[in-house]
Formats: structure tokens, sequence, C-alpha cells
DNA sequence: GCGTCCAGGTCTACC
DNA sequence: GGTAGACCTGGACGC
């Protein structure tokens, strides 16, 4: 028999600008469905959990399939915090962007936070199948991975695969079955690291190291360069680096460079002004026009 | 139908 | 530290 949780949301929370922060929602076990504007997915704890979320009145409607014991229940509810980054303080990055003529909408708007998974594990893996491909083949790893590896829920909607699960398969599977091409070896190592203990990647959230020490902890991964970290590194809460990829400068040179390319020295000083929120300004600045 | 290019880059070898 | 070339894949595009 479903059931239904509310979750208080913080002061400045907007949720059809989280979830359409970046591409996130489209990536499984997250579904969109923009008519109802609810946002659907499946928690991983001891056993998967499909939620699906709405907004409701300063909350998150929150409709299961069934009841919850009370310790599930608070595990669940703080994994839809985490998702929807209630934790993200931004009043300082409102009030550095609330002068600014074509930045001020961010404050009025609650723009800025970025939609995540569940897990830093599951960013991480998709931040990899990310780089140096398009969207679609992206949206095609990821459905692989979730449709082929990951546990499923009751009414048989599948979570992100555990990486126990992910250390399971050879390499070839992941050329095979998950398309992955050169990748199928960083996840094959990825999740053994990280099943076999040697690598904690949840302890990232919560790390004292500065943000240049841990951008060199995550370059260390193999697959993760300079955007891929930056931009886990914003899913993080860390705003230092722009993240550039192919798309983002694009987006820079037809707003700011008649259309024609720049190299990024220029990009970096153009943003340098906003500090350590400078990731997030450019990104909500190019996709300002999604919602 | 076929070939080429490129996309939400990174790695390695080499200088 | 900087750079050229290789790397999987699938979709868009031109012919």
């Amino acid at each position: 028999m479903s059931h239904t949780l509310f979750l208080q949301t913080p002061a400045n929370f907007d949720f059809k600008r989280t979830v359409l922060s970046h591409g996130w929602c489209e990536l499984l076990p997250f579904e969109f469905d923009q008519e109802q504007w609810t946002l659907s997915t499946v928690i991983r704890g001891e056993k998967p959990i499909s939620v699906k979320v709405r907004a409701a009145e300063k909350s998150l409607q929150i409709e299961l399939p069934e009841q919850l014991s009370p310790q599930d229940q608070t595990a669940l509810l703080s994994a839809v915090s985490h998702i929807f980054r209630f934790d993200d303080d931004l009043q300082e990055f409102y009030d550095l962007t609330r002068d600014e003529p074509h930045l001020a909408w961010l404050g009025e708007q609650n723009a800025g936070r970025l939609l995540r998974s569940a897990t830093v594990f599951e960013d991480l893996v998709k931040t990899i199948c990310t780089t140096n491909c398009n969207w679609a083949l992206t949206r095609i790893m990821v459905t692989n991975l979730v449709e082929k590896l990951g546990e499923a829920a009751p009414g048989g909607k599948k979570a992100f695969p555990s990486p126990q699960a992910m250390a399971a398969v050879p390499v070839e599977f992941y050329k095979a079955e998950i398309r992955a091409g050169y990748r199928a070896a960083y996840f094959r190592e990825l999740a053994e690291r990280i099943a076999g203990g040697e690598l904690q990647v949840e302890d990232w959230l919560t790390t004292d190291l500065p943000t240049p020490e841990l951008k060199k902890e995550l370059k260390k991964i193999k697959g993760v360069g300079d955007y891929a970290a930056e931009n886990l590194l914003k899913l993080l809460g860390r705003y230092d680096g722009l993240a550039l990829d192919s798309w983002l400068r694009g987006q820079f040179y037809k707003k700011y460079n008649d259309a024609n390319p720049c190299d990024d020295k220029r990009i970096r000083t153009h943003y340098e002004r906003y500090g350590k929120w400078r990731g997030l300004v450019i990104w909500c600045e190019m996709t300002e026009k999604w919602l």
C-alpha cells in the first residue's frame, strides 16, 4: 500500500530549478516527468525503494510504494535531502551576484542547487560517462549500467549498481554490454578499489582537505581529468573550478565572443572575480534558459 | 549506404 | 609543464 512523506525544504529552495539544474534528471535511476513535474528515482538502502518526489507547500512530497520502518524512513529522508542539496548554503552566492543585473535572477529564483545522485560513487561513474562522448552515448551507458547491474526495487524499477555489483563483472562486460569502450577498464578498476575498501569516495563529502588537494585525489582515478574532477567538486559543494567542457566553452563563445572560439585563459579571467563561486556562476549563467 | 567528423576529455609518451 | 596522438561509441552530416 502506497505511503506519502513530507520533507521540509530550506528557505531558499526551488524544486524546478534544482531538478533542471543540469542533465542528471535525464539519467537513470532518475526519471523526470515534465507534465506532472515529478522526479522519480530508486534509493539503494538496505533494500532498493522507488520514490516519486514533487513540490508541496514549503516541502517535498515523497510517494513510496509502502510504509517504512522508522529507521528506514530516516535513511530515506536523509538520501532525498542529499539529492536535492538541502545542505548547500548559497546565501553568500546570492549576496555576491545580487547587484549584477544579469545575475540578480539567481537569488530571486533560488537557483544554484545542482541535483546530485544518492551517492558520490554514482556521481563519479556518471561523470566519467559524460567524458569524450555525446549526451546520447552518456545516456546509453548509464541506462545499461542501471538496467543490467542495478538491483530491482518492488515494482521493477532499478537502482544504480553498487560498487560490489560493478566489481563482480569483467572488463569485457563493460565493453560488450555497457558500450563503455575504453572506459571499461576504468569502471572495473574503480569498482574494485571501492568494493575492496581501498578507496572511500563517500568521505569526500565531509573531508577537510583543501579543494586543490581534493582535486588531486579525484584526478588519481582513471578517467577523471580536469573537467571531470571540477564537475564532481561542484557536486561536493566546491565551486572553485569552472569544469570547462566543449558544451560550456561553446556557450561562452556565443555569449561573450561573437560565437568565435577563444582560449580557456580568457574564460577563466572573465569569471575570476567570483572567487570560490565562479564554477557555479558560469554554470547557472549558461543554463539560465533551461527553465 | 558509406565515410568522416565530433561530442558535456583523458591518458601516455615524449620533449 | 606542455603537447601530439590514440582512444570507444553513436549520431549528424555530406555525398
